[in-house]
DNA sequence: CACAAAGTGGGGAAAAGTGGGGAGAGTGAG
DNA sequence: CTCACTCTCCCCACTTTTCCCCACTTTGTG
């Protein structure tokens, strides 16, 4: 499980540190792609193979040739360097807007990667939307068939 | 069952003593989130595990995807020192607005962590709020349905 | 009062993160 | 074919953070 996160610089080739506690649970085979929201996924092998299991549900052959251009084509292999870091090709920094710091979030099963402005505008939340939230579950807690 | 409310300092480092009361009753996989109206929150596994099931009932997936973000994003996994504290990541402590002493406040099957301010607003109830709270839970003893 | 348990504080070793130099492979131009 | 250039890796050095350990104080209990 994947939790927490870290602000970690990338630097100017484009590499950043993987936090030390993701690192331990992302064997060889772990692959890094093209995420929802404009932000960078990074899967662990069998996340990864459910992931394309998925995609057998497309609803037409075309549709799910289509897919799988863009799922493998968008991904790459993670290759980690001495000092536990990958390197974020020059496609991906630009898909995902990356510069000078990324934010790394643990989300459950996988990681994502986002920009600095990314993350503030869609994943961080306030005091205020956790509450909110936090009466959404209260709600169904008490309604749970609503 | 948490119950009770005790008073610890944070040091410069983040740390802070969780009771050993509560410190007894919390397994490994204990874990430490964001939480309504500004405090952190501590869920045993099996409270957190329930919480990551009612996220299942978002209206669409992007909905679902940002609930996940934040959720695990917030969250931590707890890890007790020898002296039986924990660390409060810089974020966390922003979040709550914890400096120098923090306010741990176990509800039923949770516990709380507010910062002076918060939980002084909160748990600082009059003799006559006391009142009027089991006057309104006797009220609805008597006429359940309203 | 004495002893045990709980909480508090700090020093230092180890780990994690950051930045840059340079060798080697691949590419393109002359 | 050769040379210059770029890009990718690998290696080293430095800084910052984390965490482990020890010691002291306070609280509660027999």
């Amino acid at each position: 499980m994947f939790l927490g996160t870290y602000r970690h610089s990338v630097d100017a080739k484009g590499r950043v540190a993987i936090p030390a506690r993701y690192r331990e649970q992302l064997p060889s085979g772990t692959v890094i792609s093209k995420g929802a929201e404009g932000c960078l996924q990074v899967y662990p092998p069998q996340e990864w193979a459910q992931e394309q299991g998925l995609r057998l549900g497309s609803t037409t052959p075309a549709e799910e040739r289509r897919l799988a251009r863009m799922m493998f084509g968008a991904a790459r292999e993670c290759e980690f360097d001495a000092q536990g870091r990958i390197v974020l090709s020059a496609d991906q920094r630009q898909y995902a807007g990356i510069t000078g710091v990324a934010w790394i979030v643990g989300v459950n099963n996988l990681i994502e990667i986002w920009n600095d402005e990314g993350w503030r505008r869609i994943g961080e939340a306030t005091p205020e939307e956790y509450t909110r939230i936090q009466d959404q579950v209260a709600e169904r807690r008490r309604a749970p068939r609503t």
